[in-house]
DNA sequence: ATATGCTATGTAAGCGCTTACATGGAATTA
DNA sequence: TAATTCCATGTAAGCGCTTACATAGCATAT
């Protein structure tokens, strides 16, 4: 919006001009009530004549509705981010909702005020643990519409959610690993325990391992961090300890790269000394030597899902507390398959 | 937004409780004219004691500005996408701003309505061809704040633009390669050419084989598309009309991905039998086999300083018509040079 | 003591829409 | 024909702020 240069063309105008009142012409811009094909005609005429555009802060203001949702993220940059975005983003579009995003990364996140709520969105897409639980509270007890991506409610509270089945995925890697290569020493790198991905992950390596009676190895449980460098530097320092395994989990591709850093410095080959997989399947995983088995997760359309449900909230429509989305192997030479 | 829920807390909630007048509460919450600090602590309390948030919505209405600037862009994905984002959300964060983002991509582009203009946003950012001319003419026109990013404005209008140096990047690249490794048959896999980064890449290729007395070659140019597969296409069918050179310069690392690829499909080593190199630097870059050479853009820099001069442009404060950051030379293996 | 200027605050008029309600005419029914 | 219904449209009251202007104190200058 401009500051003043009152050039600005109103309902008033279109009204005017089309010779109508301006409830008529708000009706057929919102499509809403009756109006009859030739009013609309004219009302169209005149919008177009007078390249009409209605004020989003005017609209706001008179319907409480902003038709904005908002994206809360920790932060931009993991090849997660990417597809999420993008579906987000679709998903916005075909709705005819603005998308309105911010990081809470870096800032004090709990310190409010929080740049996207109820004043300036109709809705709130909340990943991971972009949002500290007293805030979440809040707008869940006054009912703003919020769907959380990548993570569950807080205890009690029920919000619809959508994440992928990491606990199944993990545990279906894992199962293949045992089964299929034949490994019983299998390490894990971990993720950060608050992020739920990486929660069910773990839990999903140590059920797999439970089911085929296998104990479970502190020595095998090395810290990732969901990140390259901190896998690279826990990793090497594990090898140093005179430490080892058959094959390296790593809890995502980030930590699963670090690792491999960190073996091939020390001279081991990949994976016919020790085989490495990973989970999320980033673009880079199918560049990588060898190129890194890992467990797809579907982050894209997990996005988008989040995205109609929270649409369904604002528009009052039921939808279900939870979704949780089929990962999938993909299998490459880091596992030491072929 | 919320529907109705009436328990909205207004200014006049906060003027009534603070015992002061909604002017000198907004006066308070905008640090606009002067207040004594009596009167603020009390306005402050309250606003506390209510949790009390301003409606973006009537704000916007009332003063003419809505607070928040819009980011344009053709496409989420991208390696370029994600530091320009993270560049973008930082610097509107520090300018409290919000930040709208939409992709044109997929919609047809010659169609209005957008959804970011003068009727949700104080100011925009243009990223390459995001928005077509008549659009962005028409904004230019009506004194609407603007920045391109990546691209420079249309003709004859001037408007403030910040991009890098690709076609100097692109000498300096090529410069090396004449200069250090020697090569003088270099072929160019061009981009879009109506992307700008494209265009002025290929120029530089142009200027530096020129400056060096080495004549065009059409054989030696094939279409890249910015785009891995269309690469690999193009330099498979390249290779198969037994065409060579010593070296290709891919005007972005997505398509010289794609070129090596196709190198590889006919057994020719990289850098032995046939070099490559590419622009930008993205993370992949290091990762491939061999690591490539590239030129690196200051991506995120470039989207911070958009904003920047975005915000000034919307304060009314002047801003220099063009940036130009300097790109960076990235020598890895896949030119040959160790 | 009076005039003058400041400063802090209040008053109230919009900003450009949406929407509940009112209205009048045409169509339907008795 | 009169009574009833229904539909298209208009009227106008806000929505929650900002801000120009008015005003009342008070300090300072005369």
């Amino acid at each position: 919006m401009q500051p003043d240069e009152s050039g600005r063309i109103t309902i008033m105008d279109v009204a005017e001009y089309a010779g109508v009142s301006t409830a008529t012409v708000s009706r057929v811009v919102n499509k809403s009530g009756r109006v009859s094909d030739e009013a609309a005609a004219k009302v169209y005429a005149a919008i177009e004549a007078l390249n009409y555009k209605p004020s989003a802060a005017a609209r706001g203001l008179a319907s409480h509705r902003t038709n904005a949702i908002g994206l809360l993220i920790d932060e931009i940059g993991g090849e997660f981010f990417q597809p999420m975005l993008r579906g987000i983003e679709i998903m916005a579009r075909e709705n005819r909702m603005d998308l309105l995003i911010s990081s809470t990364g870096g800032m004090d996140k709990a310190s409010p005020p929080y740049p996207l709520g109820e004043n300036n969105t109709d809705g709130l897409i909340v990943f991971a643990n972009s949002l500290p639980q007293e805030e979440l509270v809040r707008l869940h007890k006054i009912g703003f519409p919020l769907v959380l991506l990548h993570r569950s409610p807080p205890f009690g509270l029920d919000m619809p959610c959508v994440t992928v089945e990491n606990k199944e995925g993990a545990r279906r890697m894992v199962n293949y690993l045992i089964e299929q290569r034949g490994y019983r020493r299998i390490a894990f790198l971990t993720g950060p325990s608050s992020h739920e991905d990486a929660y069910w992950r773990k839990i999903g390596y140590q059920e797999a391992l439970s089911a085929h009676a296998i104990p479970l190895d502190p020595t095998l449980m090395l810290w990732g961090g969901f990140d390259e460098q901190q896998a690279h530097a826990s990793t090497a320092n594990w090898l140093k300890n005179g430490l080892n395994a058959e094959v390296i989990f790593a809890a995502d591709d980030d930590s699963a790269i670090g690792a491999m850093a960190a073996l091939k410095e020390a001279r081991l080959r990949i994976p016919e000394d020790i085989a490495v997989v990973g989970f999320d399947d980033i673009r880079l995983a199918a560049y990588l030597d060898p190129p890194l088995t890992t467990v797809r997760a579907p982050i894209e359309q997990a996005a988008r899902i989040a995205v109609e449900q929270l649409v369904k909230v604002i528009r009052g429509e039921e939808v279900e507390t939870m979704t949780l989305l089929p990962t999938e192997l993909v299998i490459r030479r880091s596992c030491g398959c072929c």
